[in-house]
Formats: C-alpha cells, sequence, structure tokens
DNA sequence: CGCCAATGGACTGATTCTGGTCCATTGGAC
DNA sequence: GTCCAATGGACCAGAATCAGTCCATTGGCG
C-alpha cells in the first residue's frame, strides 16, 4: 500500500529472516540432537556422568518425559548408559568412530547450501568472539581455564583431538560474557561438527593450528584485540579452506 | 571421573553454552513476539498486508490454528486487522508510540543482565557482517538495494526513523548470504528494539549517525572490509554509550 | 452475471508435550 | 544395620499443538 515498487528491489520476500522458525519440529529429537552434539563436542567425555535428569530437563526446558524419552534413544543407540541409585546417572559410553571421507561427503550434502551459510556465520561469530575476549580484563580464573584448555588441547590425543579442539574455542566464546554469543558459536560448531570430525588428522595442519592457538591465546591474555581477530581470522579460514578442498 | 578437579575452574557448570532451551516456552506467544516485532522493526508498515496466514504459519513453522491464535490476539490488541476474500488479509494497523523515559526504564529492566549481553553480541554480529557484506562482490541489485535503503532512512521522517534504520542495518546483514547471521541480526536487534525506540531522537545523534550510514555504506560499495567493521563499531558503540547514559 | 481463485474462519481427531505423582534402586552416613 | 538422599523408571490426566477438511467472503475476469 505504502511503497509497492519496493517489494520488487528486496532481496528474497518481506520479513525473510525474522519470519524463520519459532521451534524446530520436535522436541525429543532435538534434545537428542543437543545431547549427542555434547558428547561429540567433547564437552562429556567417555565415562563422565551427564546432569541429573531432572537438571537437565529444566535446562533444556522440555518435560523430564520427553527428555527421558531422548535419553531411552540414545542408550538404544550405545551412546550413553544409565545407573540407579544415589550416585547414579546416565554415563557417556560414545566413542568418536574413525574419520572417512564418505562420511564427510555425506554431511555436507546434508549441510547442503546451508554449508558456506554456516561457515560464514562460524567466521564472524568466533573472529568476534575472540576479539571481545582480548578487550575484557579477565580474571586470574579465566585466564587459567583459558591455559587449561589449551594445555588439554596440546596434550590430546589424535582420538579426542577435535574434542579438545571445541572445548578450546567455546572457552573462548565463555570469556566474551555473552550466553548469546557463546550459545550460537556452540550450535554453529555443532552443524560443523560432523564435517570437522570426518576430515583426517594431518600433522602438518595439526602443528600450524597449534602455533595459531597459541597466538591466539597470547594475543587474548596480553589483551591484544586486533591480533586476536586476525589471528583467530586466519585460523578458521585454514580450516574451512582444507573443508572446501576435501569436498570440491 | 576423567579430571574432576577441571570441575572447579569451569566457568558454570557443564554444557553451559550448550544446554540452553530447546524450544521458548509457548509457541503462539513467541508468534506474537515475532510479528509485532516485524511491525516495530518496521518491516510492515502502517497499512502494509502481512503474508497469508498459510503461508506465514509455514515460515514460522507452526501450524495454521496457532498462528491464527496469535493473529486474533494482535487483533484483540489492535495491531492488525483482517479482511476476508480474494485481495483480503491481515493488515498493518500498528503505529509507534511516542518515545518515553519511563518505558525505556521498563524495558531496560525486563532485558536486566541481558542488557550487556546483547549489546555485546549485537556488537559482534555487526561488525562481522558489515565485514563479510564489504568482502563480498555485490551485485547491482544489491548494491542498489543497499543505497535505497540508505536513502529511505535519509528521507524517513521522525516517527518513522527507527524502524528504517533497522531496515537499513538488516539489508546489511542480508548482503553477507549468511541467512543464520541476517536471522541473529534481526533477532538482537528485535531484543533491543523495545529499548532503542524509546530512546528521544536529539538531532545532533541523528546527523552524526546520518554521516556514519553514508560511511558504511561507502566502504562496503568500495569493498574496504577494514573500514567497513571500524565505521560500524564506532556506530553501534554510540548508540550503546547514549543507552547506557539514560539509564545510568 | 456467474465463475473462480485467494483469502480468512471454524471445527475435529490425532499426536506431542507437560506437570505431577509415586515407585525402585543404590551407596554413603550415622 | 538402618536410614536417607539422590537418582533413574514408570504412569497418567490434561494442555498445547498439529494436520486436515470444509465453509464464508470477496473482488476481478471472462
Amino acid at each position: 500500500m505504502d511503497e509497492p515498487a519496493e517489494q520488487d528491489a528486496r532481496i528474497d520476500w518481506p520479513g525473510g529472516a525474522i519470519f524463520r522458525p519459532v521451534r524446530t519440529g520436535n522436541a525429543f529429537e532435538e534434545a537428542i540432537e543437543r545431547i549427542l552434539q555434547a558428547i561429540k563436542l567433547g564437552i562429556f567425555a567417555h565415562g563422565d556422568r551427564l546432569p541429573a535428569e531432572r537438571d537437565l530437563a529444566v535446562r533444556l526446558n522440555i518435560s523430564r518425559d520427553t527428555l527421558r524419552e531422548a535419553l531411552r534413544s540414545l542408550q538404544q543407540a550405545g551412546c550413553v548408559e544409565s545407573r540407579r541409585g544415589r550416585y547414579g546417572g546416565t554415563f557417556v559410553t560414545y566413542r568418536l568412530p574413525a574419520p572417512n571421507l564418505s562420511d564427510l561427503r555425506r554431511a555436507a550434502e546434508d549441510l547442503g547450501a546451508e554449508l558456506e551459510d554456516a561457515l560464514t556465520y562460524r567466521l564472524v561469530l568466533e573472529t568476534g568472539a575472540s576479539e571481545r575476549a582480548a578487550k575484557r580484563d579477565l580474571t586470574d580464573d579465566q585466564r587459567a581455564y583459558l591455559e587449561r584448555r589449551l594445555a588439554d588441547l596440546e596434550a590430546a590425543p589424535a582420538d579426542a583431538y577435535r574434542q579438545c579442539d571445541s572445548r578450546f574455542h567455546l572457552a573462548i566464546a565463555e570469556l566474551t560474557g555473552s550466553n548469546s554469543l557463546a550459545g550460537s558459536i556452540a550450535e554453529t560448531r555443532m552443524r560443523l561438527n560432523d564435517l570437522l570430525n570426518a576430515i583426517p588428522m594431518i600433522g602438518r595442519n595439526i602443528e600450524h593450528a597449534s602455533h595459531q592457538h597459541q597466538a591466539i591465546v597470547r594475543a587474548i591474555l596480553t589483551q591484544d584485540a586486533e591480533a586476536a581477530r586476525r589471528v583467530t581470522e586466519e585460523h578458521l579460514e585454514a580450516t574451512a579452506a582444507l573443508l572446501r578442498g576435501f569436498l570440491g
């Protein structure tokens, strides 16, 4: 009514970015995905105990019944196992499968056009997070936490490398103090995680990445925001290039 | 079991960023919020027609029944009105209320600790978006789209300024080509929108912002990514400072 | 004028999710 | 040895949501 001609100039149609899904299709499938990704991201290692059902249900904002349904599926898939009684709980039994190129291609197809979307999004989020983290005055605990994550990553055996890598980068996200930012970074890592897990790890790449990780930590701890941003960008672009290389 | 001592060093507790709510409490309330914010953001002006119920329901991934419940609420609140028949639809009748300082404080209290979270998140997202947009090779249509948004903003009457401002910044987000990024920016704008709407508009600020908007567009169109990032950061920090000033 | 397509309006049965309650099991504390 | 608190296990009534169907209204087109 006001400016009908404008409609033509719009990228897709009114509200393109606003009118996206209010919720994902299914609460219990989403819960499965979250838990599984938390495990794949290395937040819970083999043998770790997940939070109690009652707590986890509150965190995920779903009913305990729905959560239990999800846990039952994970149990049947052999990813977790439950023990009753005090000091019982649900324990992680999942182990990372070996990287596999056909898995990579399949995972890439699942993502489809979302791949570039996710890579761009990740770049923006993580470079921004590094910069923000470098600009904050960190407490000694926070500094120690970051260095611990880096040390864990440096010492990680090959089969735990990617998980430690995720925990390292999530630690940086947490240091920004923005829950929204940390949440989005975690979510985007999840989206890309299957792909990253499927990339064979080459010594030369790991060594290169290791230098970059150290440089990022150094930049954050010395509050050199510009360097933190730049090195993070290089680091992520290297991974993205590797990924595109294996796919193209 | 693996490293119990580590738990102490964690920022909050395992999975802090991962185990966030799977879904917001309520589909129809969420739908109301989305539509209302789309209107407040200026995506639909007074008199505009919203997408047809059947389309909108698909976009929001909710059933048409739930959407209709939301629209009924908006109708009762006097924000929209519906007309049947071909060339009918649901039309926006909402008008922006005048800015009001007590509204500002109330809105700020609603956000609470989320305020700094949202400001940080917005800064990361939007500076990143400007940089990415500047690094892309834009089509003529896209360049024209961006310039159109800027021109609209420059010409905007006071009561439509904030809406045009949102549309301008959302346009930049769309130019990144990352739907996730554009979606997050829209969402964060929504979270802050009530606050921004409540800030009285001062001529000097508008003039300053206008220069920055022009500089951002110039930087994007000349593919000067570094400048795009820097000016966007200055621009957002100015708004944030203004906001903190009114609140502190 | 009559048809038709696009739209909002309304109903219904099935499905999912919730919130609550109670039970079963376990290992430590006393 | 007994008790107890924390945990998983199970069930249910009701609410929310969905998918599908059909109706009512409207304005343009032939």
